[in-house]
DNA sequence: GTCTATAGTCTGATAGAC
DNA sequence: GTCTATCAGACTATAGAC
C-alpha cells in the first residue's frame, strides 16, 4: 500500500471521530432538539459538504454516534478479566458507564433513541449492536442468579432494565454538574443502591 | 352570576381539559418530536385558531400539561392519611405514579423537560411546582431515615432523585406493551427493588 | 395564510499533491 | 499545470409554529 493512500485514510478517519466527538458534544450540552447540521460542521471547523460525505443525513449521523458510544461500551466489558465474578463485572460496567456520563458528557441517549425510534428500529446494524449488549448483561445477571448474588425471585429481564436505565437516564446529571457530588462519589453511591437493590433477600 | 356565563365557562374548561388530555395522549404514545399544534387541534377536533386562543405558544401548551400532571401527582401525595409511617407512603406514591405511566400512558417527562429545559427552567409556576413536588418527597425520605426504613448513610437528595427518576423515566414502558408484565406485577417489582436499594443493611 | 428554521444540494473558488 | 478534495456559503424545499 502507498503511504499517500494510507495518509489520506488517516485524514478522512480523524475527520470522522472529529465529527462525531462535536455530534457528543452538542448532544450532552444542547440535546437533540438543538442539534443542527450546521452547527456541527461549524464545530468541527469544516464545510456542510464535507460533513454530508461523511453522513449523508442527520438520521446516519445520528446514529453512527449511538452506535460508537455502544462500542466502546462492548469493549469495556469484553475487557473484563473473564476471572471476575458476574456480579463484580456489573458493577464494575455500571461503574464505568455513569462515571463516563457524568465527567465527559455523554449524551441522553434515550431522548436521542426516543425521537428516532423509527429509524432506528429500522437499521439492522443498530438493532443488532443493541441486542449483544442485551445479551452480555443478559448472561451476566443470569450467572449473578446462579452464583447467589442476585434475587433469583427477581426477572432478570427487569433486573438488565435497571442497569441499563441508570446508564442511560440523565436524572442524575444535575447533582455532579451543580457540584453536589463528584461523578465517582455519585457513582459509587448509585451502584451500591442498585445492586442492593437486586440482592437476595435473607 | 348568570347561567350563560357559566355555561361558557364550563365550555372554556372542558375544550382545555380536552386539549391538554390530547397533549398528553400525543406525547406519550409519539413522543415530543411528534407533537404538532396541527395535530392536536386535529386530535381535540378544533380549529388551529381556538387551540392558540387557550395557549399562545406550544411551549406554553406542553408546560401545562406537565403542569397538570405534576398537581395530580400532588394531590395524590397529599391524599394519603397522616398516620401512614414515611416509608409507606413512599411505596405508595412510587406504585401509584408507575401505574399511572404504564396505565393511563403518561408521558415521558423527562424528554419534554430535556428538550424545554431552558424555558422550564424560567417559568416560574413550574419551578414552583417542581420544588413542591420535591420538598414533599424530601420530607418523606427524611422522616423515612429517623424511622430507620431509609439507610441515613444515603443522601436524602439522592435517594429522592432515585425515585422522582423512576416515576419519570420510561425504560420499562416496553416490558408492558409487549405484555410481559402487567402495569401491576412490574410496579410492585420496582418498588421492591428500589425500596431495598435504600433500606439500611444489617 | 405567512414566516422562520433547518435539512439537504449545488456551485465556483481555493489549496495542496503530484 | 492538472487534478482532486475541501471550502464558504447561496440556494431550494419543506415542515411546522403561529
Amino acid at each position: 500500500m502507498s503511504s499517500q493512500l494510507t495518509f489520506k485514510e488517516k485524514q478522512w478517519q480523524m475527520r470522522e471521530d472529529a465529527i462525531l466527538d462535536a455530534t457528543r458534544e452538542i448532544l450532552s450540552s444542547k440535546g437533540i432538539m438543538a442539534l443542527t447540521m450546521d452547527e456541527v460542521a461549524a464545530k468541527v471547523g469544516i464545510a456542510k459538504g464535507s460533513l454530508y460525505q461523511h453522513f449523508p443525513s442527520k438520521e446516519e449521523l445520528l446514529t453512527a454516534a449511538l452506535l460508537r458510544l455502544m462500542r466502546i461500551m462492548e469493549d469495556f466489558m469484553i475487557s473484563l478479566p473473564a476471572t471476575e465474578p458476574a456480579i463484580s463485572k456489573l458493577r464494575q460496567i455500571l461503574r464505568w458507564a455513569l462515571i463516563a456520563r457524568f465527567t465527559e458528557g455523554y449524551p441522553d441517549i434515550l431522548s436521542v433513541k426516543s425521537t428516532m425510534q423509527d429509524y432506528l428500529s429500522k437499521n439492522p446494524e443498530f438493532t443488532k449492536q443493541a441486542k449483544r449488549l442485551d445479551d452480555l448483561l443478559l448472561d451476566l445477571v443470569e450467572q449473578a442468579k446462579k452464583d447467589g448474588a442476585i434475587d433469583k425471585t427477581l426477572p432478570t429481564k427487569i433486573v438488565v432494565y435497571t442497569i441499563s436505565g441508570r446508564i442511560r437516564d440523565s436524572h442524575y446529571d444535575d447533582l455532579v454538574k451543580t457540584k453536589d457530588y463528584t461523578a465517582q462519589e455519585l457513582a459509587d453511591l448509585l451502584v451500591e443502591m442498585v445492586f442492593r437493590g437486586t440482592s437476595p433477600t435473607k
